[in-house]
DNA sequence: TGACAAAATGAACGTCGTTCACTTTACTCG
DNA sequence: CGAGTAAAGTGAACGACGTTCATTTTGTCA
């Protein structure tokens, strides 16, 4: 071996944090392969030893951006009373992620890795697990659904949630005047989840 | 004047005619200003006495897409017989929008003007025309309402339904064996607006 | 110490949006 | 008709980007 202030894990690592301060702070656009090698103290080039893209990097960040969010969603399952309380938890804490990790959430679903770029099966888990999440308190709160109905509820309530907040981040909602968490509430309230009892 | 197989605004209607096949075929990063330029059979020093930038013309192709949209969801109402089939037509010509003028539909939300472009009023005024749209069938389906709950689940329809577009052609929703189309009715099932009578 | 390979480098390439000094053109007027 | 003028049109050049790779630097071990 030579040369080693740092093992080639270690650089990744750092790689992975620059990028993400990057991305925390200006939004995707606002970092750059040479940037990030400045900070890091390398040359771009040993960037590009530790990973073959940029595409990669951001792919990293938002990787850890997932685990918080699932390690946040699923705290609020925990602290809930019953599951109608989780769901609208859970809902709620994804909202507070949006509005206030908004670059690193925007990034989470701005970016795409080339079509020739297979998506990593450990990412497909993590995803697959924030929708298991929700549907198993859609299950107790309505459980005389099937199975298959209750993946088009997850689905829906997730991805109208998630609408909201991104229509509502790019100043595309015409909201003004309108709370964002009370355009939410609305959603909830069609869902029939909010302040019920079981 | 000078010089003249086309005026300045053919030329500007050129460049967005242009513009707006880029997007359609290849999408938003499938166009650049050479390619256009050279497609027009101008030079981009002619592009840029058009348009300031890039994003400008981006923007009137997306002006384009706004008023189609806006045409179309007006078409929508014409035809239904009442206002719960007037949302669920509506809602569901979104859908067929999104899926199959997809690039299209993708640079319509994936676009911003830079932060020191103020979005123009008239684009303002339309995209607010399409929500008045959908206001006045959830006023007839909910008479007793307030303008302001109208205005709520409007946002949080409409935004529903955005999200279930947007994150199913980013294939984001692990959706696998799921109908998008379903997903959707399922949100509209939730909004009382399917199938239902007055 | 010398030799080898891993580690690290940064100049260079192609592409992008954008600019602007320059050329070309059409029209006006003596 | 021809010189002058201003609009129209041009494309080389700039800086920033992601990416590559021939080259240099370094640690390790015989």
């Amino acid at each position: 071996m030579a040369r080693g202030k740092h093992t080639r894990e270690e650089i990744r690592l750092l790689a992975i944090d620059v990028a993400e301060q990057c991305i925390v702070e200006h939004g995707l656009q606002g970092m750059n392969a040479r940037h990030i090698a400045k900070e890091m103290g390398y040359a771009v080039g040993t960037l590009y030893q530790v990973f073959k893209s940029m595409d990669l990097l951001i792919f990293e960040v938002n990787m850890r951006s997932l685990l918080a969010l699932e390690k946040n969603l699923g705290a609020a399952v925990q602290d809930a009373a019953h599951c109608h309380a989780a769901i609208e938890a859970m809902v709620m804490r994804y909202v507070d992620y949006a509005l206030q990790e908004t670059n690193r959430w925007q990034t989470l679903f701005e970016h795409r890795l080339p079509d020739d770029v297979a998506l990593p099966e450990i990412y497909q888990k993590h995803r697959a697990q924030l929708f298991r999440l929700l549907e198993e308190q859609l299950k107790c709160a309505y459980p005389n659904k099937f199975d298959k109905d209750i993946a088009l509820e997850a689905r829906a309530l997730w991805a109208g949630v998630h609408g909201i907040c991104t229509l509502a981040l790019l100043n595309k909602l015409d909201d003004d005047g309108l709370d964002i968490k009370d355009i939410v509430q609305t959603l909830l309230v069609r869902f029939n989840t909010v302040g019920g009892d079981v």
